[in-house]
DNA sequence: CGGACGTATGACAGTTGCGTGACAAAAGCC
DNA sequence: GGCTTTTGTCACGCAACTGTCATACGTCCG
């Protein structure tokens, strides 16, 4: 699970905003000072940082900054200041985002997916296993994983092999023959098996299953993967 | 010198944020439409994009949905509306940052650093398809694609087959007899057919479907596809 | 000038292609 | 063995596409 690291001092705004993460399915942490924070992620790196500014002791500038100098973790700074100057030296200190509260949790789960685009490539140590993305979707044939905007979906075997077939030709059509062909190894065949089975993938790995972004269909051709 | 592309249909705004971008050392190119937007970024991409989301024809989200396609840029809405629906519809559709008009300057260019922190060094794996050109039109036979300045032309099957066997033969007279053979696989039959398609065919990627200037008739001949 | 021929275009109805929900067989999994 | 999950089949319905026709347009040539 993706976890979240809250540094806010205030206990009831931090208790609210783990609540709300917790109701997103994150994993969510939290502290009350810099230091606090700065212990608990050396201790157990969490995926995104949320950060005050207003803080005790070491304050959210100060805290970034000593955060950024051996840690690759996206951070958001979530302040109550709307000021150009705070904005400006906090993006400074390394923060990626800077939000100002009071901010509807949708938005800050849609910002933290937007940095995770960015910071996948980011990933250093990790276990080097090759990833094809399109855009906010990931696939790992060798890992047998598909994320969405970095949470894991879950998808039989059939559905992943018929999507690794297809991430494998990105960019190009694949005819139901093909795919059939392919995927289950049948020179003949319905070729509606292969519908049924990409209607269900797109319920998985696309947004919005209706309008498929990635995992689209080009009438008469067959169907493709894009980004 | 770092270049940003600002995507804004109000002149007064657009050139106020081309200014002020200018004045921070930022080569700054403006673009009134999605399409013109688009069309600029394919021809000279800039480092960086900054888009509304109110546009006339394709709108904001729309149009960030198609420069993802095909291209990797950082991307910031600058958007007059402060609402959690567009701010995440507007992430989803593959922006990286979302910022309120009035925007100060110097925050903007603050967050295109941050954004640059992140910017991908290595593109994905991403191999890329062949692309037969015709001036501002595009066919992709293996992508099952046509565009035309870039952006993407929806055609039919008959219409994509017809299209793909005239881009083959580029710049040679195709008869309807060998046409209807090719496309259709007819040894026989009303020749009337391949006109209707390729009137059709003409309405969509021509600009001025009465002038035809790559899809054209040779009276007595048949048809030929040329740049 | 006018007729003949070749081409363009709009309308229309039959057909096809695709998405979806339901269901039963098959395969895993306690 | 009984349970859940996955898989393949089917049928229905909508939307899009196709081919045909009638008509309009334009061009060539007598």
């Amino acid at each position: 699970m993706t976890a979240v690291l809250v540094i806010e001092d205030d206990d009831r705004i931090r208790l609210a905003l783990l609540l709300a993460l917790e109701d997103e399915g994150y994993e969510a942490r939290g502290a009350a000072t810099a230091e606090e924070g700065l212990r608990s992620q050396r201790r157990d790196p969490a995926d995104y940082v949320l950060v005050d500014l207003m803080l005790p002791g070491i304050d959210g500038f100060e805290g970034i900054r000593q955060l950024r100098r051996d840690d690759d973790v996206p951070i958001v700074v979530v302040s109550a200041r709307d000021d150009t100057h705070d904005i400006v030296a906090a993006l400074e200190a390394g923060a990626d985002d800077y939000v100002v509260k009071p901010v509807a949790i949708k938005e800050l789960t849609a910002r933290l997916r937007a940095l995770r685009r960015r910071a996948r490539t980011v990933a250093p140590v990790e276990e080097s296993v090759p990833v094809l993305a399109f855009g906010e979707l990931e696939v790992s044939p060798e890992a047998g994983e598909v994320r969405r905007s970095g949470t894991p979906v879950a998808v039989t075997r059939t559905e992943f092999r018929l999507l690794c077939e297809l991430a494998e030709h990105a960019g190009r059509v694949l005819s139901r023959q093909q795919l059939l062909s392919r995927v289950w190894g049948y020179d003949t065949g319905d070729e509606r098996l292969v519908d049924v089975h990409v209607g269900r993938l797109r319920q998985k790995i696309e947004l919005d299953p209706a309008n498929p972004r990635h995992l689209v269909t080009l009438r008469g051709l067959g169907y493709k993967l894009q980004r």
